[in-house]
DNA sequence: AGGCTCGATTAAACCGATTTACCTGGCGCT
DNA sequence: AGCGCCAGGTAAATCGGTTTAATCGAGCCT
């Protein structure tokens, strides 16, 4: 039955179209269901495949077709959870259209990304889903461009005409700022991430505009800067305590920094939606299940992965489709971690 | 400066050559640093690289060279964090020796995982990482060794003469168990995971086998399983406290489980490492951070996928090494979500 | 019988690199 | 001068497919 050649000789084409008397232009319609090949021929060019144990040699193909069926995904860091949902997204997407993920990452270092970049050209991809490191220019990205297929994880090039996915950074943040102050929040933190962070950049400056619609100063001693890690918000939350005039409620870059403030919270001797309104960005699975509950903005990072490879196969499909910028709604899903603070209460 | 041919025609080494007034075979010579090229030709081929904005084309090249410098990574889920965490270590490890990383998931689905190695085999890559779903068979591993290295992400096929990675889970379970059983424990429950996953049924057989070297008898109504979700630890503790004679700890089957299931004791008015013992595997970095802190079997998924990478380039640059099965210690790490059980505390 | 059409098949060019075997001109040596 | 050798370069075959243009034979018509 599997009566392959075992040795390093892989069957090949020409092979398969000896075995079935046929020759390998015929063989190769054959395979393909090209109607000029007759079915009883297209029979025996499949036996022979069967009893050959032939296996497509996609890579030679493409060399001819121009097309490998193959995307590179380039981000940071796979084992953030956040971007573990959005490659699980990207690849199943790509794999139900037959097209396969490569994956590499970047350590956030612009010296890396413009490597693998290259990598990926190189291995001739038909096309590239990239989150760009904090220091990418847009030029270097429109240059990219002239070369594959190119979506951005990231919307914030605005001047740049490339097909984008993005989540509603703006709005999430104004909802979440706007339900502490509806509960009489006045001080309110912002912890998280990096300065150069270009989705933080944007949170950062709606998380100011909103609370100067409401009248209230922007302190920047309440903003800071972590790693997106539990023990980032785990050490946050204790610097903000021990100020003299410390907040009230805490708006956090993730639900993992969330995390880490309501760990440290109860390491004070507090408890979040208690003593302290935390809320968070991501709406991660866990989020119900922490006690209590986590209020978050609600971000759909596998949505985020299955949008970017919808916009890669369309753009490869159709290469002249307008551009077309994805913004993915977000929330606040209201839970548990948020209350008003301690002060009301006590009038 | 980027004169780039920004049409459809891609440059190929044949323009290369013709820029720089040399026949193919010295360009890719020179561009290869091959010392039969003189240095002020290699020069001048480099210079019109440049100037054309040449991109090597990898898969064209790997047509005769039978290199693609890309191995696929065949696992269940990538959104899972332990997951995520090997997908990590092997493509770090894997860029860093110039091969890219094709990763496909199987949702734990044994046609589906057919059909991408099917997939996998087509694209021609170097080699094959799987992490095999539950009912596929040794021999179907067999008869794909003979198409392309392969590197098992589990040591459960001792007949089967195939590079392997694997974790210490005997050796982990025995620790978890007798911590367990040395702070007065009698009845322990086993939590999470399914029947079919062999690696549950390792830990399992290691839990009876522990348990019996005890004198206590296996109860398989202390043995439940769960999703490997926050919630199946969750729901499994409740389960437990509801018997007429509930546990005084449990061994799960995942960190993750663990942190469920504290949050489920919290739910019930009972603390871990106080009114319930609880112990996770994995030693993921928010063990560390919970409170308790979770007591767990310290794993490495990172530093199984660099490994596994490890093995396959191995096996790539010397086919004929003798197989190598790579058993990753695990042990235990003390923390706070376990104590005496409270019926000793009594006495 | 000759001319035509049409469906089935195939030879050969092609994709973009690598690699082998051969060529060429210059140099040293006797 | 004649010979061998060598450094430097190149033509052509090759990898495993796809695709185009040509071929071939059978059937139909007049």
């Amino acid at each position: 039955m599997t009566d392959v050649k075992s040795r390093k000789g892989k069957v090949t084409l020409q092979d398969v179209a000896d075995a079935a008397g046929v020759s390998k232009a015929t063989a190769s319609l054959a395979l393909r269901e090209n109607p000029r090949i007759s079915e009883p021929t297209r029979m025996r060019v499949l036996e022979a495949v069967e009893a050959l144990g032939y296996v497509y040699n996609q890579r030679a193909a493409s060399l001819r077709t121009r097309r490998s069926y193959t995307i590179g995904l380039i981000i940071k860091d796979v084992s953030n959870p956040f971007n573990a949902e959005l490659t699980s997204g990207a690849e199943s997407q790509l794999a139900d259209h037959d097209y396969s993920l490569v994956l590499v990452t970047t350590d956030d270092d612009l010296d890396k990304q413009s490597r693998m970049v290259k990598t990926m050209l190189e291995r001739d991809v038909d096309g590239l889903i990239l989150s760009p490191v904090a220091q990418t220019t847009p030029e270097s990205m429109r240059a990219l461009m002239r070369f594959c297929p190119l979506v951005l994880l990231i919307p914030y090039f605005p001047e740049l005409a490339a097909d984008c996915v993005g989540m509603d950074d703006e709005n999430g943040t104004a909802r979440a700022l706007e339900h502490l102050l509806q509960l009489g929040h006045r001080r309110i933190a912002f912890v998280g991430g990096f300065e150069a962070q270009a989705t933080r950049q944007r949170r950062l400056e709606s998380y100011r505009d909103t609370l100067r619609q409401h009248g209230i100063a922007f302190d920047p001693a309440l903003c800071i800067a972590s790693p997106v890690t539990r023990r980032g918000g785990y050490d946050a939350i204790h610097q903000l305590l021990n100020m003299s005039q410390p907040p009230s409620g805490a708006y956090c870059y993730s639900d993992v920094i969330a995390f880490g403030m309501m760990l440290g919270l109860r390491a004070a001797g507090m408890e979040a939606g208690k003593d302290f309104s935390v809320i968070g960005f991501d709406d991660v699975p866990e989020a119900t299940l922490w006690h209590p509950s986590l209020t978050t903005v609600s971000a759909d990072p596998r949505g985020l992965g299955e949008n970017a490879a919808q916009l890669m196969l369309r753009r490869i499909n159709t290469p002249d489709a307008p551009i077309r910028r994805v913004i993915m709604p977000s929330h606040l899903v209201l839970r548990d971690s948020t209350a008003a603070p301690v002060s009301e209460r006590l009038n």
